[in-house]
DNA sequence: CTGAAAGCGCTAACAT
DNA sequence: ATGTTAGCGCTTTCAG
């Protein structure tokens, strides 16, 4: 395509190796030789054909990434974050989307390792200990998002269950006695999907069961309507606890269409802390899992396992109340 | 790394080409042998090296994508978009993010010509001619997003400056007489930054002319207190047009917080319909700018002009006024 | 139908 | 200080 190294030759009148030691400054060379090599690269525009350097050099300086979608800010967010660190340490990203099936997600995980990328961060569309295995056989090392200290892999990520008993705390300490936990329609019921959810959920019952509450899910498709109907027959005033800023907002909203108000009628509080703007008289009260750390941590992570390194098994991200004012 | 064809067709007693032509189906192989090569490879986890393949063949199936960063949810949901249409055509995306800055641009256009990707799709730093014989002048074709006729580049997007025009008359029919454009901090001053948003402000200025209303911008950093201000100060019942959903969200909020009730006291209308969760009583009014397709229709642009068709110039994408009920 | 040989562009070990 | 050689894993003529 471009001028190679053995075009350089020729016109250097030197061997292909003086060429490399010029563009690398490994090895001996002259000075002189060096500078009219240099010269000439850069008169003729030479750009290394990196293809070829991975093939010899057995490193591809490409990250494979995998996602369900790019549709939610939570991973745009945190890829964001990725790509920064991994641009600092020439790396490049390859980024591809599962969309929840599981098959798709094997493949591109062949195409990935196909294309010789130097390691993988996944987030995985299902949680069992067949698929740890898997990526623990592949020839590179990889990172799972999301905090899952009992999985053979090594994971990063807040520890859902611990923040979102924290939030009950908060809620509760802020004088309600009703707190409902309202999670969205997840995907898919075979309970391998959304572990986030489904770690919120677990970290929520125990927090009720701790305070000795009264336990109360909202669950699936229809969730603001039966937290309306849920509304009109308790004549408590309720906290909803929803496990992701955008089901709160539109809890949010739901709620305010009928009449109720926020902290006179219900308090609610979101989770993920999206910084969605929120045209609303009152900042959202959540919780900041702090995605962008989560990124640079696990990018971080697998520098260091790409180096040899041992790394930590599993890093736990601190979390962050966000006071707000709907709580 | 793994096992290869080398060791396939020592394992299996043949040469190196009778395994690829088992492998590809080129060529003609007797059956017998083809069925023992694929079942050895299969046996053995035979996984080809793309990278390899593409230092041979000339092509790497990878397209490098350059965007401004992955914080907006407009270029997330375009690389959303686009990366399903790759896949499908079994590419994969480089994913780089050139934070406004032309330097780490031209270093990320550098870097992913020497990963030999196959084109490029740009959502650039800047807007100038030299820019567009740079591309150009690459190895490798290029599409930049963003609806730019005169340019000598292939460019995909909509026309803002219609679409903007369509939005002012939208609003003009709804009565209101005094139509306000509200352009947040453009983040450089020297007017090559935010294409969309300067066209969107031409196409405001030409709508105002043409039915002789009053020109009113509203700019910058403060532009939340300066809409306050300026509700204070008029008599009239204004309408914000803001460049971007984001924006005009966090005007409603202010709006409202102040007491003024959309519709009754002042319309609002936004721009990108980036679908936010809007925990606002009213739906917004906005503009689709259908950046999905954009992101499909750049891809298949690009395709196209790998596969060595000419290819629209300039491909322009149909807006849609969205409704809603602020205005 | 199959094998031998050359080469993609680069790097690294070993001479000179 | 520089050149020679071999090889990364794959594909593609060209013979046999």
């Amino acid at each position: 395509m471009g001028v190679t190294t053995k075009d350089l030759a020729k016109i250097c009148g030197v061997s292909r190796a003086t060429i490399t030691r010029a563009l690398h400054g490994t090895g001996s060379i002259k000075p002189e030789t060096k500078q009219m090599i240099l010269e000439t690269a850069e008169k003729m525009g030479y750009q290394p054909d990196l293809l070829a350097r991975s093939l010899v050099k057995g490193v591809s300086m490409t990250i494979g990434v995998i996602v369900v979608d790019l549709k939610n800010q939570y991973f745009s967010k945190m890829i964001n974050a990725m790509e920064k660190k991994m641009i600092e340490n020439k790396y490049l990203l390859n980024i591809t989307l599962h969309e929840n099936d599981h098959e798709i997600e094997k493949m591109l995980i062949r195409t990935l390792v196909g294309h010789r990328v130097d390691g993988l961060i996944i987030s995985p569309s299902g949680y069992d200990q067949a698929f740890w295995k898997y990526l623990n056989e592949l020839p590179v090392p990889s990172v799972v998002i999301g905090h899952k200290p009992e999985a053979e892999i090594t994971t990063v990520g807040i520890d859902e269950k611990k923040a979102t008993r924290s939030a009950v705390n908060f809620i509760y300490e802020r004088g309600y006695k009703h707190i409902v936990f309202v999670v969205p329609p997840l995907k898919r019921a075979d309970s391998k999907d959304n572990m986030g959810h489904h770690q919120r959920l677990e970290g929520y019952c125990n927090a009720v069961k701790e305070l000795q509450l009264e336990q109360r899910i909202i669950y699936g498709e229809q969730y603001l309507e039966k937290i309306i109907q849920y509304m009109k027959k308790t004549k408590e005033r309720p906290a909803f606890l929803c496990s992701g800023d955008v089901f709160a907002i539109e809890a949010y909203g739901a709620l305010r269409k009928s009449g109720y108000l926020e902290k006179r009628d219900f308090g609610i509080m979101g989770f993920d802390h999206m910084d969605i703007p929120f045209g609303a008289l009152s900042k959202l009260s959540t919780v900041d899992n702090h995605i962008e750390e989560i990124g640079e941590q696990a990018a971080e992570q697998l520098l260091g396992m790409i180096r040899g390194e041992r790394g930590v098994r599993h890093l736990e991200i601190p979390y962050k109340i966000i006071e707000g004012e709907t709580v």
